[in-house]
RNA sequence: GGCGCGUUCGUCUAGCGGUUAGGACGUCACCCUUUCAAGGUGAAGGCCACCGGUUCGAAUCCGGUACGCGCUACCA
């Protein structure tokens, strides 16, 4: 059977890259297999819905170029690929297993389970349904249910034996059934909680390997009770370690975990994502490389994953960053740059500063931030940012000659201003070095530019002149 | 508390009975140099969580302990 694999979000707020990695492992294992990847948006949970959480989700995919086989958006053997929309399904099943005799009715109330809780928790005891509705007769059921009070339906836990399975990433896991709870698998609402959803679905659309978070591996007994009951064969699994963040706790929304898209708008790559998310968790084949989609799921396997979780490493997705961006082409990287400039910046402007920048740039954001003052005059005053070296007084005096010796120049190349310069700062006693970072200062306002003279060219003769003349070192 | 999973430089990782425990990010130094970067060279940084076994030999196999994390909802 060929591989089917699923991604099955919550649209419960932008995913962060914890989820996001989750979908990479799965793209990356159909793609490796020459498999089908499915998204399927897990909508079952009414009161934590967020509006637009699902197009972020499918943007996030999209933009690292995690394409999906079938989907919400575009539909499939399977349709819908959205839980409140098979609703009946999970009705049906949960109906038969209530007829076989694996489910039961319940119609406790959240007050009394939460006392129920609270009794458990004095005793030290395991915090888990009592089983009250389990032995109701057929006939409080019959007057609960004419009356319409609200109830559930829950999973009948067999009281002894274990539930065992191999995990592709962990190898053999056990769990004594004896310590499950009766889990709720239909709401009161009628909607049915992930546990049910998940398995009625993945039978559904023939999913072979269920790749998700390691948080699940003790829901996972549940879901094989469930594969058992409905006489259905499970799925492999494969429980991925979480990436934790600086503090080591499970990434998270709650814990200030960013979206993924807020990468995306900070300046970062896409194929930065999806090569940095890889060193997480699994073995890259070659960090210092860059692979491409392509390339990462040639190299893909389950038995490459590891077992521990991964600390999120800001500084190493920013180095990551930075070598992407070097190693992109000017024509690429303009491209790239585009949503992050300013567009009344002149673009033949912005290609000529393109090789100069990609050296010093981070993020594509650094661009704006390093080259603003080739596009506006608008500089930061040279009084606040004047550097030590050469006395204020004196600054003032030397600029006013230097722009004059300037003005007379015939041409304006980086030959002749680096030759005029540097004779300047000889005439004068002055450090190159010194001397150049005043020059800097006075036309760009920043302490750190792009190299001098390739910016004086590319600022042009005019704009230079004009700068100087309009310094001021004096407070 | 119970159950589960995990534990190799600060961080990501290689290692799958015999290695000077390798690489990457970060850090530091030096070189280059016009600022900042980039690049180059080098260094520091790990008693492989701990304690017991097994073995001629253990980061690697086994057991226990500790610690961390996860789950323990009509959330996923």
């Amino acid at each position: 059977m060929s591989v089917r694999v699923r991604y099955a979000p919550s649209p419960t707020g932008h995913p962060h890259l914890g989820n996001i990695r989750t979908a990479l492992f799965n793209f990356l294992f159909a793609r490796h297999a020459g498999g089908e990847f499915v998204v399927r948006i897990e909508d079952t949970d009414r009161a934590r819905l967020v509006e637009k959480s699902e197009d972020a989700i499918l943007e996030s995919l999209r933009w690292l170029g995690l394409t999906w086989d079938e989907g919400p958006d575009k539909g499939g053997p399977f349709a819908p690929y959205v839980q409140s929309e098979r609703l009946e399904s999970y009705q049906k099943a949960a109906q038969e297993l209530v007829k076989k005799g694996f489910a039961y009715l319940c119609f406790c109330t959240q007050d009394r389970l939460a006392e129920m809780r609270k009794v458990q928790e004095a005793k030290h005891e395991p915090p888990r349904y009592d089983r009250q509705c389990l032995m109701l007769s057929s006939d409080d059921i019959r007057n609960s249910m004419d009356t319409n009070e609200p109830h559930v339906i829950r999973l009948k836990v067999p009281q002894e034996g274990k539930t065992v399975f191999e995990d592709a990433v962990r190898g053999h896991v056990e769990f004594e059934n004896a310590l499950l709870d009766d889990q709720v698998l239909l709401k009161s609402d009628g909607f049915p909680t992930y546990h049910l959803a998940v398995v009625v679905d993945d039978h559904a659309m023939n999913i072979t390997h269920v790749i998700r978070a390691e948080e699940w591996i003790s829901s996972t007994p549940k879901h094989l009770l469930l594969y058992q009951f409905f006489g259905w064969t499970p799925p492999t699994y494969a429980h991925v370690p979480m990436i934790m963040d600086a503090h080591k706790a499970k990434l998270s929304k709650r814990r200030g975990a960013k979206a993924m898209l807020e990468y995306r708008d900070a300046g970062y790559l896409p194929e930065v994502v999806v090569n940095y998310l890889s060193t997480l968790g699994w073995m890259h084949p070659n960090e210092e490389k860059l692979l491409t989609l392509d390339e990462l799921a040639a190299a893909f396997t389950l038995e490459g994953i590891k077992k521990s979780p991964a600390v999120f490493d800001q500084r190493k997705m920013d180095w990551m960053n930075g070598l992407a961006i070097r190693q992109l082409t000017d024509e690429k990287l303009l491209i790239a740059l585009d949503p992050f400039l300013d567009s009344g910046w002149d673009r033949h402007v912005v290609k000529k500063l393109i090789p100069l920048a990609k050296e010093r740039m981070t993020t594509l954001k650094d661009f704006s931030v390093l080259c603003d003052f080739f596009f506006t005059n608008n500089i930061q005053k040279n009084e606040s940012i004047m550097n030590q070296k050469i006395a204020v007084d004196k600054a003032q005096t030397f600029i006013r000659r230097y722009t004059s010796i300037l003005a007379s120049l015939t041409q304006w190349t980086h030959e002749e201003l680096e030759q005029t310069t540097r004779k300047f700062a000889a005439d004068h006693q002055l450090k190159p070095a010194d001397f150049f970072m005043l020059l800097r200062i006075a036309f760009s306002g920043k302490t750190i530019t792009p190299p001098l003279f390739e910016s004086m060219v590319i600022l042009g003769k005019d704009i230079v002149i004009q700068r100087l003349s309009e310094a001021n070192f004096r407070c």
